[in-house]
Formats: structure tokens, C-alpha cells, sequence
DNA sequence: CTATTTACTTCAAGCCTTGAGTTATTACGC
DNA sequence: GCGTAATAACTCAAGGCTTGAAGTAAATAG
């Protein structure tokens, strides 16, 4: 914000626009980005010669339109020309993944943690995964591949840029987890980023929704109760991440100050009406069986729901009323546009998604119309890696010259 | 955000960036400028030409710092040379101020609104009253004044830039103002922005703790219930104004769902709780008083507070509940590192806080430290007309090209 | 009075975008 | 088959910006 700025904050930008609008439009021409951009076809040719140079873009054939004039050479993004590492840190397990500049994912991996407490041993394992993620993806004589960023989703809130502050789940305070899995690479190896894990999985449903629907919503929460609970905020397509990287923890609002104990020490959070325990125990099925195997215990629920059991089909309509309130409180602060619900929310939507836009639609007469769209999750289980492996990507989306000049073509 | 860079946005940024260290810091010689900014010297002499040129900023002689070598040219923001006209508009009545680029006010002026109602004719008297205000403070033979821009504080949401969506205050719904002032305005006026109020009153405090403290908190909020409820999110130092410009409506917060019927029509907002009237009837006193005399309302009640009257100092008790439980819902949305209470919250603070923060305690043991700081406005009723101010002087800041060279010296 | 130190300015160089002019490559009309 | 129009892309000088080096200005210390 207040360093100065020079041609090179220029050309950087105008490299981003181009190399964005080539993979979100697929190949097109110069000419084309000439259009799309409001640069002058000269800056097009410069740019995209340096893009060709890195081999981030290549040129892929002409394209003759049917009319007269000369064809327009296609540019198309070499999505292999880059990749990204994400791993996501779990209490009991890592998960890796690669994709490239288009999102493909190449590598999936996965590894049971040894030593789940101590952060050193988690941090020798998440590089260890890396470079299987590396060696595997690694095929001699193809193109050189750039690895951009390795990016590691935790479950807790992160500050000062990829310091770790807590975990509660991995049981970790003030651990630099960055650094720890730097010292635990090789040296010279990728830039490494830690990020919260539901702000990932918010970001990836972002993009996802926008992708499908062709725009992007100015504000945009995703809300997420199920197999670990939380949220994100995305703001003009930045996560919001608060100040003390707490911003989204959607599922510990307070929806009522006499609520029940929840386990964060508060009173009447979200989760004590909709996490899959208090679900259970308001449908009145053995809340037991949670602790012993929440799996199952939610297929369970899932299975006396959709049979008709009056249990389950009450326990959502009492949950539905917190939820409206958690949906409205998070209306009043940040305002989304759109609000996208994941985990079993998203699964029992059928249930709770009437019921929370009766309870907006009993004030809109009075209020302005500034209810949320509500929708359920697209990616799922999977959005949090996605998630992560995007972010990962825009590293090189908002700086394309960090990618360096092919040596040899 | 899509557009493309070129050296002009380096210049802007620049030229900003060396503006902003002269306003912040006082006069300051090229040489202090080139530190702090990271420019080189030469770089600082192009720019304070311009700035120089454009009248920003004047040489205030020399600064002799005692040790030997050329003494120092001091640099000095010439605030007259800007100014900034704020109009809020309230149901009743019309409030505008002038102010210089330090933010000093040079006008205040009132005006009874004739017409409340109607759109247009509201315009019509907005316009006066700026006329006024430009007539007063032109003082011919003085420097030439640049107006930079109109800034009209409303209480309602407003979204795609300056249209007013909604008013329930003013009974407005799709008013363009911004539209509707300029037409009313002589060709050739200044920009005009229309704002939320609430937001104004955030950024004025936002900026007037940045300066008392001298950190800006990365993510802030401003909660105000009194004359007027609302608050404000700033975040980056940008005020968030959400999908529908509805966000840092704090006192809308639902704090419990099966809570009291609130105007709004939702159950249990906080200013159930926590409006005055709503306190006059927990403390055992006439809430119809409130709507006679709100202000003798308040200073009955305040009046009993401090004579030591149970009856108040329970509801307050009371409120401080449904004020914890919505503050955790600010900070679970958006986590903002400092909140500034305002309006009653603040007068009455000494008997809120302290219960706030006993709840906070009873959950810091096991969540992390992620409670904000409370503190109390700073400027009271004169919030929203200063951020108004300050936003409008925003523009220059951002972009002092925009202010045009002095035809003369 | 000179040397030194510090502050500021000047100027050529390097990047970047732009606009005009040039070249490349096709389709259309005859 | 050939000229012409049309479209795409490239080349190049110009102009704006920052920078680094060299030069000038103006004080103090000895």
C-alpha cells in the first residue's frame, strides 16, 4: 500500500489481465484480447511475447473466421507450464494435491500423520508428501514445469501471513508452520503460504459459483457444518481474513445468549443447534454414537430423515430457525450477495432451506430486500484442497513474470 | 479492477503516496519525503513539482537542523487549497459542513427540510444549502479553490455507486440523490457521492483512533446505538459496504430468535435490547416518554443511572448480555481487531463494558485471543459529518491530479 | 576562507504504453 | 488467375514515468 510505484507495477498488471482473460475465455487472439482488455494491439503483442517467453501461453494454430482477413493466431494458456502444491492439514492425516494453471488436479496423495501433536514431525511429513507430490508429477522431457506455491490449508486462524496463531484441533498456539516445512524442503524449493482450511473450501465454492453463474457476487459467505465446521468471506474476490484470521467462523455465531454450552465457552452458538451432536440429540437418537463414529451416526440421520422419522425432519426445523438467525446476523455485518451452505447443511438443504427463507420472507415486507441468495455447496468434501490449490494459482494469475523465461523452448 | 495500467496510474499512486506523508506528518523536506516514501530523491523533486503546481503544497522555508550541509526545504500542505462539502441528510432536516484538505471545517450550516418526503425538493434544498456553503467560504483575492466533491450522508443502503436503494427513515426506495443534486447544481459542480451515514460516522472514527493510536487496525467496527443506529465496517481502511450496502448494520443483529419484536420485523436484533426505548421499559420507566421527547428520555434515564437508580443500571446489566452476544457475532463474521461503541452505548459505557468483557472472559480461556478491543467514540455527534468530509478529501488523496494546476501562482 | 557535508536538481537511460504506419494473410469479385 | 479489400499482427518513434549518476546549492566546521 504505501510502497511506490513503477512501470513494473504496470507491466505486471497488464500481464495479469491478459494471461486471466486467456484461461478464464479459453484460446483466443490477440485482437480479441486487444477488445477485451482496452489495451492497444501493440501492448498485445509485447505482452503476449513475454507470456509465450515464460510458456505460460503458446500459440496454438489460426483460426480463420469464415470472413476475409488474415486468420487470428489463437493464444492458449500452457496450464502445465505451472503447478501448485496444496496440502491440507488434518488432526490425524495430511492430504495432498497438484494442479496446474486450469485447476486440473495431477496428483492426489494422502498420509496418516505419526505424530499428530508436534509440529516439527507434522512439518517433515508435509514435505515428505511434497516431494512424492513432486517426484510423481515430475515426467522428464516434457516442458520444465514451475512449481509456484505450496499452499497449506490448516484448520485454525492464521495471522501475520502464514503464522499459524492457534489450532485447536491440532492443538497448536503461535507455531510458524511455514517455516517449518521450509526448513524441512530442500533449499531453493517453492514459496510456501499457510491459509485456514474453511477459508479455502469458501473460496473454492467462490469461484466455483462464479464460474457457473458467469459472475462473480461482490460479497459472498460460505457456511459450513458438517465434517468440520466453518466458513470463509469473500469480498471482491478477496477472503476476508479479519485481524486476527478469525473472519467466517460462521459456526460459532451466537444465536442465542441462553443457549446451550457450546465447546468454544460460549452459550447458544450455531453448532449447538446444527452441528451433527446436537442434531441427533434433538431428533432424539443416541448423541453417543456421534463420539463413537460420527460417520456413521450422520448416515444415520441421514437414513431416518429421508424414511420420514418426525425425530430428525423436527430437529432441522428447530435448526433452521438458528440458522436463519446465524444467516441474518451474518446479512447484518458483512452483507453477502450470495450464501452458500456446505457440509450436512448442504445434504439436508431440502429441510432447512424452506424453513429459513420463511422466517426472511416474514420481514422482507419491511426491510429492504438485502436477504442473501442461498445455495448449496458445488465442490464438497473436496473444496477445501481446490480451494487451496486456486489460491496457490493466483500467485502466478496476479504476477505473471514471477514465472521465469523458458531456458529452452 | 479490469482495466489496464499505465504510467499515468504510477504517477497518481506516487504523487499520492508523497501527498499523504506531507498531510499526515507536516511539512517535511523532499529528502525526509524520499525515505519514507522509498522514492529516490529525484523521483521526489518531479512529484513536488507537480504538487507544488497544482497548489497542494507550498515551500515553507528552510529548516536549518543544526548539523552542517544545505539546510532543508520544508514542504507544506496548502489545505486551502481543496475543499469538501458534506450534506447529511436526516428526516427531518439537512446538515452540511465545509473542510479544507487537514480536515479542518471552515462552514457548518443547518436547514430545516420543507418538503421531508419528496425526493426532489430535497435535492433542490441539498443544493441550496451547498450554494450556501460555497458562497460563505469564497473568499475573493484567496487562493483559488478547488471543491472536490459533494459527499450527501443519507440512512439507507446505498448501492451501484451513489444510487440510494433504499431509505426507511426517509421513505425512499431507488432514489437516485446523486442524480437529483446535480441536476439541482449549476453545470460544471463538483462530483457528488452519496453514502450511508452509519458508515461515515465508522470511517470518522476509524480515522480518529488510527491518528490517536498511530496503528490503523486492519479490520475495525463502529457500533452506534442512540440517535440514530447503524455502524461500519472498515477493513484496509475501506469502508465494507457489502452486496447491498447493507453491511455494519450492527444494530440489526438478531441476539436471540425468539427475542422481541423488532421495528425492522425481525425477533431479538440487539436494539431490542439496547435501544433507549427499549431500556426505558426494562428499567421500569415510561417508555412512552421515548417517543415524545426522545432526548429528554435519554437524559432522564442517564440521570437515574448515575444518581445510583437500580432500575437503569439492571437494563443496562441486561443490555450488556444482547451486546456481548452481538459482538460475538461481529467478530465471528468479520473479526475486527478494534470496536468503538457509540452514541448511548458509549455515554453508558462505564456500565456495559465491563459486563462485555466479564463474557468475553468466561470464553478467552479456551478460545483463542480473538475478542477485539472496545473502546468509545471519539467524536460523537459530529461522526458522520467529519467522515463525510474525510471521505470526500479521500479523492484527492488518491488521485491529487485530479486537482488542476494553479492557473496563476 | 576552504573543505566538508547535506539537500536538491539535472540529465541520460531504461521500461512501459500508445498511435501510426507496415507487413502478412486471407476472401471476394471479376 | 489476379487485383482489391479486409483483417491480424508487427515495427517503430514518441511520450510519460522512475532511476542512478553527476552536478549544483547552501549551510557549518576548522
Amino acid at each position: 500500500m504505501d510502497t511506490p510505484a513503477d512501470s513494473s507495477d504496470v507491466r505486471r498488471r497488464n500481464l495479469a489481465l491478459v494471461l486471466r482473460h486467456i484461461a478464464a475465455h479459453g484460446p483466443c487472439a490477440r485482437t480479441e484480447l486487444a477488445a477485451a482488455t482496452g489495451l492497444v494491439s501493440a501492448s498485445i503483442t509485447a505482452l503476449a511475447a513475454e507470456l509465450i517467453g515464460s510458456g505460460l501461453v503458446r500459440e496454438a494454430g489460426l483460426a480463420s473466421s469464415g470472413s476475409r482477413g488474415r486468420p487470428r493466431k489463437l493464444l492458449e494458456l500452457r496450464a502445465g507450464r505451472v503447478q501448485t502444491v496444496a496440502v491440507e492439514v488434518m488432526p490425524d492425516r495430511l492430504a495432498g494435491a497438484v494442479c496446474d494453471l486450469s485447476g486440473t488436479v495431477t496428483w492426489r496423495g494422502e498420509r496418516v500423520l505419526a505424530a499428530p501433536g508436534d509440529p516439527r514431525p507434522v512439518a517433515e511429513q508435509i514435505a515428505g508428501l511434497v516431494q512424492e507430490a513432486l517426484e510423481a508429477t515430475a515426467t522428464p522431457g516434457r516442458t520444465q514445469v514451475h512449481t509456484a506455491r505450496l499452499v497449506l490449508a490448516v484448520p485454525g486462524a492464521v495471522i501475520e501471513d502464514d503464522l499459524i496463531a492457534d489450532s485447536i484441533l491440532l492443538g497448536w498456539r503461535r507455531i510458524d508452520l511455514a517455516a517449518l516445512v521450509r526448513a524441512a524442503l530442500p533449499a531453493g524449493s517453492c514459496p510456501v503460504s499457510v491459509v485456514n482450511e474453511a477459508n479455502m473450501a469458501a473460496f473454492a465454492e467462490y469461484h466455483a459459483l462464479a464460474s457457473r453463474t458467469g459472475t462473480a457476487p461482490r460479497a459472498f459467505a460460505y457456511l459450513r457444518v458438517g465434517p468440520g465446521i466453518g466458513g470463509g468471506l469473500v469480498v471482491d474476490g478477496q477472503i476476508q481474513t479479519g485481524g486476527h484470521g478469525m473472519a467466517g467462523e460462521f459456526g460459532h455465531i451466537p444465536v442465542a445468549f441462553d443457549g446451550p454450552a457450546c465447546k468454544c465457552g460460549d452459550h447458544g452458538c450455531l453448532v449447538t443447534y446444527l452441528g451433527l451432536e446436537a442434531l441427533m440429540r434433538a431428533a432424539g437418537l443416541d448423541p453417543d454414537l456421534h463420539d463413537q463414529d460420527p460417520e456413521r451416526a450422520r448416515a444415520d440421520f441421514d437414513r431416518r430423515l429421508r424414511a420420514g422419522d418426525p425425530g430428525p425432519a423436527r430437529a432441522l426445523e428447530a435448526g433452521a430457525r438458528a440458522l436463519a438467525t446465524a444467516l441474518t446476523a451474518v446479512s447484518r455485518v458483512a452483507d453477502p450477495e450470495q450464501v452458500v451452505l456446505g457440509g450436512h447443511l448442504a445434504a439436508w438443504s431440502d429441510w432447512l432451506v424452506p424453513t429459513v427463507l420463511r422466517h426472511f420472507a416474514g420481514r422482507r415486507a419491511i426491510t429492504p430486500t438485502d436477504e442473501p441468495v442461498l445455495s448449496t455447496e458445488l465442490l464438497g468434501r473436496h473444496a477445501t484442497i481446490v480451494g487451496a490449490l486456486r489460491h496457490g494459482c493466483e500467485t502466478v494469475f496476479n504476477d505473471p513474470a514471477s514465472v521465469p523465461s523458458l531456458t529452452r523452448p
